[in-house]
DNA sequence: GCCGTTTTCGGCCCGACTGTTTTCAGTCG
């Protein structure tokens, strides 16, 4: 049995939310939630530290008690406090916090006066209009629970970035014809580039937020206004999607975009810096005393802490800040840096374009190279290429390239990496192709051993090149499948291989903390669309954000080589 | 329950908005 670090994170939360609904000093509340960040956000897994013999306590806000409780989580699977805590207090209370306006001391009067236990519970009390006659609610507020609960399915639902981004992009469009408006940037964790969001927050700038609200609750998609102020409004979209909007003036502009672009975390760091400096930081600025002595850009905030400016995609407490500190942030890679593409799709597989469509597609978007890597035989499916189908793509390649000017047509397959670790061509023919890209495409649900050991063996073939999508994971659809990554980026590194970050917007494939791994491992990854037409080809960006995330610069990324460069690597 | 360049105790972010109250507690980010 091995305890995820989200199981441990999840029983810190509730532990937290059962301890705040019993009234326990706020502060320890608040440690249990500041752990479970910790270890929800932790590149490694807490079981995995502890079986290198690593110190626990080492990691932000986990101290000796906490370190001990998730040894015995990982041990145990359980946590005998929180089951002790379970006896006197429902555990289903935890998720009736869940509901946007309910929190503890809230549900600890409906617990108390309706014996409210479960959703169940609410919702029957609600409709029943018993709600309204406990202290502290009313039929405003019974009204609202009622809305809340329809909408309510238990899980929490965060949107995939591209997905997001069709909702903000109009909505940014609509806002900027608000009366006064002078700036606007959606902040939070969409600006992070994080692979999901979970709401959308916009701040804006402009002398009056009065005018500006008025015409953001007038969006023809805003289905429900949650607040209405001067400064802060909050409405839900038909999607179900929530979107804060900020307005703050323009010299409290920089310090807004620090703190509504967050991480949280990043924020705290930064903002104890500041109080070290003795300063303020809020969202309308940098504080000493009364008087504001920066805000108004965000680097001038951050260079009032004695930092450089921070790229949004690292501020997420993973070293940003001293890096920062000691002027060693990354040079993070950029989409211009981009020389080609090495995972691509035609009409011989799955397709929807052909050889000579997908090489001028590249070629507009100024690549040097792109590489074909139609689906190899087993994935019938996808209309795999045999040995003989794939020998006779390899001449078309020769071929379309002495016609083709400005772009060069790479020779590969994504090949299959079979159940028992050997891949789905001979080596006969792999050996006439530039290189490589494997992946696994069936029997996801191996063990994590046999899954592991099924692609170290056949990266043991000499000819296997580039690791593709490494977890198989698509985001809101497919958990990933088990494997081991650290030990299989191991081995990527002693057999000279590169990884793939898959850069389709489900995939996102290595995750940001993988981007890491494999840069602290020094191994090479591939940003590589995994196009299947040519418009596909533009999901490269998605992937650079994803990078970015990651910690990737130019040198860590092997297709912002030259072609040569590209080549020799390779060594075929 | 964590943390420490004010270090083993005494702090721990705070401003905006709502709804129920009657001057403010609760929630959220």
């Amino acid at each position: 049995m091995t305890v995820h670090n989200s199981e441990i994170a999840d029983s810190f939360e509730k532990l937290a939310d059962l301890l705040e609904i019993e009234g326990a000093n706020p502060f320890r509340v608040r440690a249990y939630r500041n752990a479970a960040r910790t270890v929800r956000g932790y590149p490694r897994s807490m079981a995995d530290l502890l079986s290198d013999g690593e110190d626990l306590t080492e990691l932000p806000d986990i101290g000796d008690d906490l370190a001990e409780k998730i040894q015995v989580l990982v041990k145990t699977g359980e946590l005998p406090l929180l089951q002790e805590v379970e006896q006197r207090t429902p555990e289903a209370l935890s998720e009736l916090m869940k509901i946007q306006g309910l929190g503890a001391r809230k549900v600890k009067s409906l617990h108390d006066a309706l014996e409210i236990n479960s959703i169940e519970d609410l919702e029957q009390a609600a409709a029943a209009g018993r709600i309204r006659d406990v202290s502290g609610f009313g039929e405003k507020s019974e009204e609202k629970i009622l809305r809340r609960l329809e909408k309510y399915s238990g899980e929490e639902k965060r949107t995939r970035l591209i997905d997001a981004e069709e909702v903000a992009r109009p909505l940014v469009e609509y806002l900027k014809e608000a009366e006064g408006l002078k700036d606007i940037v959606v902040a939070g964790s969409y600006r992070r580039r994080k692979e999901t969001v979970g709401d959308l927050d916009i701040l804006i700038t402009a002398k009056k937020g009065s005018p500006v609200m008025d015409h953001f609750t007038a969006y023809e998609d805003v289905e429900e206004v949650v607040s209405r102020g001067e400064t802060r409004s909050t409405v839900y979209l038909r999607s179900g999607m929530q979107v804060d909007l900020r307005v703050v003036p323009q010299v409290s502009f920089g310090a807004a975009q620090v703190y509504f672009t967050g991480s949280k975390a990043h924020n705290i760091a930064v903002r104890k810096l500041g109080i070290k400096r003795g300063y303020k930081i809020n969202e309308y600025g940098v504080f000493e005393g009364d008087k504001r002595v920066s805000g108004k850009t965000e680097k001038a905030v951050y260079e009032k802490v004695g930092l450089c400016w921070i790229p949004p995609e690292l501020r997420e407490n993973h070293g940003e800040v001293e890096a920062a500190k000691k002027g060693k942030l990354p040079q993070l890679v950029t989409l211009e840096d981009i020389r080609g593409n090495l995972h691509a799709h035609t009409t011989a597989s799955d397709g929807h374009n052909t050889l000579e469509e997908m090489a001028r597609a590249a070629r507009e978007l100024g690549y040097e190279y792109l590489a074909i890597t139609d689906h190899s035989r087993h994935l019938t499916v996808a209309n795999g290429l045999d040995e003989k189908r794939l020998l006779k793509q390899i001449q078309e390649i020769d071929k379309l390239n002495e016609k083709l000017d400005g772009i060069v047509l790479l020779k590969s397959s994504e090949v299959d990496i079979l159940e028992d670790g050997t891949l789905d061509l001979p080596n006969s023919v792999l050996k006439e192709l530039d290189f490589t890209v494997c992946a696994i495409h069936h029997k996801f649900d191996l063990s994590r051993k046999k899954q592991t050991e099924r692609v170290l063996r056949a990266m043991d073939n000499h000819y296997f090149n580039i690791l593709a999508h490494p977890s198989g994971r698509l985001i809101n659809e497919r958990d990933p499948y088990e494997t081991d990554l650290e030990r299989i980026l191991q081995a990527v590194k002693e057999r000279s291989c590169i990884v793939e970050l898959n850069a389709q917007p489900k995939r996102l494939d290595l995750t940001d903390e993988g981007c890491r791994m494999a840069k602290d491992l020094e191994i090479k990854v591939s940003i590589a669309t995994d196009a299947h037409s040519t418009t596909d080809l533009q999901h490269m960006r998605g992937g650079v954000y994803q990078a970015r995330r990651g910690w990737l610069e130019p040198e860590d990324v092997v297709n912002c080589l030259p072609l040569d460069k590209l080549k020799a690597l390779f060594n075929r």
